[in-house]
DNA sequence: ATAGATGCAAAACCTTTGCAATCGC
DNA sequence: GCGATTGCAAAGGTTTTGCATCTAT
């Protein structure tokens, strides 16, 4: 997507689970619509709350579950948050890098046009890929240095 | 330091400690001795390993005390690993990011020179601050896209 | 002496797992 | 119906906390 913004397309889930013989459950759907909700990057704990307002029959596990599924389908990625948690996105078609602020905890999202040459520097001087939808860059954000 | 190896120098820990009314314990002594026998990234977990092989009466509650403790002194700092772990480093002189393989777990450290203009570049565009010794790039390492 | 640290034990937290019951396909 | 999925409940692993005791300064 051009705009960094991602979605998890409807579509896209249906397809994977039908093609793999998986269910498309209510659960499942619940989940998938408290992702689309947040539109960015959710805490499992935020998924799990959401969930439950809607059923409260709802069950940690099955969400744990359910992301890590979405995970394995190349529907969602997670990174590990300032505090160690999981934090899920959809796997955006323009993957992007985050910038989170350590002291008021904003994140920001950087498409991979904005790392200039630091992806190429990285494969040339070091071989390595970079996986830019697990990049958690942590520093201090434009309002708290100002602040 | 220039090598980007960093050690965590007695010294400073010592002033630290001095200097604000707390006590250097043999507890301290240890987690301090630990951190520079790995001379790198640790995790929470091999220093408490490393401590009890010392001190059969070591307690994990005093290792992440002190190294909390030592984190608010800026003598260390930590990321968290690919599981979400709390992995410490002494807070370099030079300070340098991580490059960790998911694929067979190998972290590698590179420098700020090493970067090109990526910080710049962050902070010219989104004034954004990075905090290199909290970088963790995660990604696949030479190794493992070869093999 | 006295504030600061420790050990212990328990709890808090997040996440995973086994299994019988259930339900989508 | 069959096999995938769920709920439940329990366990696992990591990190934190309260409190009485101890100790470095």
């Amino acid at each position: 997507m051009a705009d960094g913004t991602s979605r998890l397309a409807w579509a896209d889930v249906a397809a994977q689970l039908r093609g793999r013989h998986l269910r498309l459950t209510p659960q499942r759907r619940a989940v998938v619509a408290a992702l689309a909700e947040f539109e960015g990057h959710v805490t499992a704990a935020q998924i799990v709350e959401r969930c439950l307002e809607e059923d409260a029959d709802f069950v940690p596990s099955t969400v744990y579950r359910t992301l890590h599924l979405l995970e394995d389908l190349g529907l969602i990625t997670h990174i590990h948050d300032a505090d160690g948690r999981e934090e899920f996105q959809p796997a955006a078609e323009a993957p992007h890098a985050h910038l989170i602020c350590r002291e008021c905890g904003t994140t920001r999202e950087i498409g991979a046009d904005e790392l200039g040459d630091f992806l190429g520097l990285l494969h040339r001087r070091h071989g390595f890929d970079v996986d830019l939808s697990h990049l958690a860059i942590f520093g201090r954000c434009v309002g708290c240095t100002r602040g």
